[in-house]
RNA sequence: GCCGCCAUGGCGGAAUUGGUAGACGCGACGGAUUUAAAAUCCGUUGAAUGGUAACAUUCGUGCCGGUUCGAUUCCGGCUGGCGGUACCA
């Protein structure tokens, strides 16, 4: 008995239509060398961001951007593309393994559970994708190439020369020794201050940090040895590179600000026996300099240090090391800081100036180390006042603002033979003279970090890396994969040697060496997945060569730089995965693996949905809406086209229940134009589809006349926003359409088809079912196998039309001419307009502007 | 603090190149159908003023100003909200 108070009956038919797609392959994509492969179809390369399969399911959010690239993979099938739209799971993750701690399960099948949930869910919703090249980046036949891929980054080291990365095998060959080889590979060994997470037992990226901490975990910073991937040596391609990319500017923006290129100079400070360097972007100001300050945490800080101020500056030192990250810097910027009793040479004037040490002087920028310049500086000012240190002006400004902590540029004063100089030339001649006398340098600064690489944890793709007598050295290629062994106790460690290390037989690989026992950041798999889907099931490559280069495009004459056409997802992505990603992708360019220098040609972000209360999604708020609830009660279609209905798909917008059911009634509407129900309640052939295609009367040819204008409108509008990705307007377009047509007396069967096809990327399964059970040929041809229809302009074009005329631009009366009515006709009918004639009585007429088809403004006085 | 984005009816939003502001949907109100309801269909719906009415006039796209025959759209100056980032030398 189906359910009356259903508007139209999907639950009988969405199911049905999944299955059927399922079991056809529908939506199966062939590569060069399949029997199906059609080389004269272009590509789409078309890529959602993968989720991490957590155990609370979808959220309403992910069907968001899916549906998005769907209604686009969809069309563009429909327009004779070759389209690649997969989907896949980024399954290795810390949520699996603390779930194991707590539990004794095995991450692998919490994984696959959910990843099975997943599934269904993504099912359920009727997306197009081709599920043979589903891919896991816990899978062993994947996470062999995701350590073939560090492999490269770990023989490969970054030639200046070229600014590309190249084999190590040509430094052996140029008699490099080991030592100097692991100094200069792109996956190193490195000892240094990191961020270790008590809490989780791990260490964690800086750009990771603030989002653990958000979730309650505890971070600190211990020195340690750790795994680092080069990516600094590429942050000017990763700047420059981002030009002919179809970004949105903001993330473009953002990026640049995280890799942070700054220009300016090196200057070498004597203190006494020694020397030290800091980085500034003001060289010019070097006469101002008064005193320098030293991160606390600077190497030379024991050395240089007075007797006198020992005490001190240990005390210092301490009350800094105790300090959280937070402490240092959100809550206090207070300056503090203490003298180390010593004195530097200002090595422009020979003055000597005090060095002190302070917290507001990081170790982890520049060279740990600065020349204060109170006069031109924010902080160095603060500090200055603070502690009663002397300020000289060396640039006056340009328009008679106070000097006192003037940072932007003016004139060089007090700077000797700087004097007059405008801070551009200043800065050029105080470089040129720094150099001449062996001073300091030209110097680009950059804030990325090396990436932090490695992770103390047992659910990640461990190291193929031996180690032997101190060295390491890779794991031969053939006994890729490296995977985790069994256990039962996933509990880390607490030492830096992680979970792995407990495995004492997996760990002695020969009697002579140990594997290590890190494992890489959930960032490895996510690097790389969008090359794989490519080529899902090759066991001899990450990718074919053939494959490659078909969905790289560069077969074709378009000059993409990017190698997926179109990648919608979150912008939570801006600096992390599409950054890594970008660097993974041109070290492979580099090494010849890869044709494009970019991933990903054109970025769109998708806008977050907020609680039907305005407020972010979230258990604790109980405003969270599960897809599950709305397909079982509304339908997968009416959830799809609901969320693209609700706005642009880059703003962020609330969740409103009520929209639902508006797009649920549409899609009824829809569906009554074809069926009405009999006596028995079934769903039978509306009589209202009329077979007669030539109507026999006028009046009858008037209407049908107006029902081809209003479906080639429609076609031509929703080709036109699916293309422009605005899926809202293309809808709206479609229910003008559905709304004309239900209005009409009789319908000719044969203007169903098209408005069908339009709809279908967004609602396939409804438009399916209807197109099946049309009295018409193309009923056995579902309508994704079908070609998009074209628009006949002949049909879109109107007689007369109707244009506005206004008196000194405001609206006074609307007249009715020929489409291709003169000028001076139109002029002369505005001006007989009753409204138009009282308002230009008594006055003057200046100016008639025209507008053809729009409007006719009378400017009168 | 700095950088970026946004602001339109009761609500989500539309206006694609400077040319009729408010498409489409929700909600609300009135009506048809119904014993009644649900569902469906029809009509009205930015505000104010005048008119029995058709209609007309004025105001109106966060605020102030500018350019233009004409500004939601372009320019300058604010205000509020959202996002990023934060002692980056």
């Amino acid at each position: 008995m189906s359910d009356q108070r259903k508007p139209f009956p999907f639950a009988d038919f969405e199911s049905k239509w999944q299955q059927h797609w399922d079991e056809h392959k529908t939506f199966h994509t062939p590569n060069p060398g399949d029997e199906d492969f059609d080389a004269s179809k272009p590509k789409y390369f078309i890529l959602d961001m993968f989720p991490y399969p957590s155990g609370a399911g979808l959220h309403v959010g992910h069907p968001e951007g899916y549906t998005a690239t769907d209604i686009l993979g969809r069309y563009k099938k429909m327009n004779g593309h070759n389209v690649l739209h997969p989907m896949g799971w980024d399954a290795f993750g810390l949520p699996a393994e603390q779930y194991a701690i707590k539990t004794g399960q095995h991450p692998r099948i919490t994984t696959e559970q959910n990843i099975d949930n997943f599934r269904r869910q993504l099912k359920s919703l009727g997306f197009g994708y081709d599920w043979d090249r589903e891919v896991n980046t816990t899978d062993p036949n994947y996470v062999r190439w995701t350590q073939w891929i560090f492999l490269q980054l770990y023989n490969s080291y970054f030639n200046e020369e070229t600014q590309k990365a190249a084999p190590i095998s040509e430094l052996e060959a140029q008699g490099w020794s080991r030592e100097q080889i692991d100094d200069v590979r792109l996956a190193f060994i490195h000892e240094a201050p990191v961020n270790w997470s008590p809490s989780m037992g791990t260490v964690l990226a800086n750009e990771e940090i603030e989002e653990w901490k958000a979730k309650g975990e505890t971070v600190e910073r211990r020195p340690l040895r750790q795994w680092m991937l080069r990516i600094t040596k590429y942050a000017d391609r990763l700047i420059n590179e981002l030009d002919p990319l179809d970004w949105p500017e903001s993330i473009k923006l953002l990026q640049k600000n995280w890799i942070g290129k700054s220009t300016g100079a090196e200057v070498h400070f004597d203190i006494e026996a020694h020397q030290v360097t800091v980085f500034t972007t003001r060289p010019d100001t070097l006469f101002g300099a008064t005193y320098m300050v030293l991160a606390p945490e600077h190497p030379l800080v024991q050395e240089i240090t007075t007797s006198a101020q020992k005490e001190a500056v240990d005390n210092y030192i301490a009350s800094c090391a105790s300090k959280s990250d937070l402490e240092r810097g959100d809550l206090n910027k207070d300056k503090s800081g203490v003298s180390t009793g010593a004195t530097a040479t200002n090595p422009v004037n020979g003055e000597q100036i005090p060095v002190w040490i302070a917290d507001y002087v990081m170790m982890s920028y520049g060279t740990g180390a600065i020349m204060a310049v109170p006069a031109h500086d924010e902080r160095d000012f603060e500090f200055a006042n603070k502690f009663e240190l002397p300020v000289t002006q060396v640039v006056e400004p340009n328009k008679g603002s106070d000097w006192q902590g003037f940072t932007g540029n003016g004139v060089a004063v007090n700077s000797g033979f700087l004097d007059g100089m405008k801070t551009k030339d200043a800065k050029k001649a105080i470089i040129q003279w720094l150099r001449d006398n062996n001073k300091g340098t030209f110097k680009v600064n950059f804030k990325l970090r090396d990436w932090l690489f490695s992770r103390q944890r047992y659910w990640g793709e461990p190291f193929p890396i031996l180690w032997e007598n101190g060295n390491h050295q890779a794991v031969p290629e053939s006994e890729l994969p490296v995977l985790q062994p069994e256990m039962d106790d996933f509990k880390p460690t607490g030492s830096p040697e992680g979970p792995l290390a407990k495995a004492t037989d997996w760990i002695n690989y020969s009697e002579s060496s140990k594997r290590e026992t890190n494992t890489m950041p959930q960032w490895a798999g996510s690097c790389w997945y969008y090359m794989r889907y490519c080529d899902p099931r090759n066991t001899d490559r990450f990718i074919s060569k053939e494959a490659e280069e078909y969905w790289s495009g560069t077969s074709d004459a378009s000059s993409a730089t990017g190698m997926v056409d179109l990648y919608v997802g979150g912008t939570e992505h801006a600096v992390l995965h599409l950054l890594y990603a970008r660097f993974w992708h041109k070290v492979l360019h580099d090494l010849g693996h890869v044709s494009t220098i970019e991933p990903f040609q054109k970025l769109v972000n998708q806008g977050l949905i907020l609680g039907e209360d305005g407020a972010k999604m979230s258990k604790s708020l109980g405003n969270v809406v599960n897809p599950d609830d709305v397909v079982s009660e509304y339908g997968a279609d009416a959830l799809r086209l609901y969320e693209m209905f609700m706005g642009p798909l880059e703003q962020v917008k609330p969740w409103q229940m009520k929209g639902v059911e508006g797009v649920s009634r549409f899609l009824a509407k829809v569906w009554r134009l074809a069926f009405e129900q009999n006596q028995e309640g079934e769903w039978v052939l509306s009589s209202k589809l009329s077979h007669q295609e030539a109507a026999s009367d006028h009046e009858g040819a008037q209407t049908e006349k107006e029902l081809l204008k209003v479906l080639h409108e429609t076609i031509k509008k929703v080709g036109e926003d699916i293309e422009r990705l605005s899926f809202n307007t293309a809808i709206s377009q479609m229910m003008i359409c559905t709304n004309t047509f239900g209005k009409a007396e009789k319908l000719p069967v044969s203007l169903m088809p098209d408005l069908l096809k339009c709809l279908n990327p967004f609602a396939p399964h409804i438009t399916e079912e209807i197109n099946s059970r049309l009295p018409i040929a193309a009923a056995n041809t579902m309508l994704c196998n079908q070609d998009w229809p074209t628009y006949n302009e002949a049909y879109l074009i109107e007689d007369e039309v109707e244009i506005v005329v206004q008196v000194n631009g405001k609206l006074r009366g609307k007249i009715t001419v020929a489409k291709d009515a003169a000028k001076d006709e139109i002029e002369a009918l505005a001006q007989k307009d009753e409204n138009v004639i009282q308002h230009t009585e008594g006055k003057t007429i200046r100016k008639i502007i025209v507008v053809p088809g729009r409007l006719v403004n009378i400017v009168a006085n």
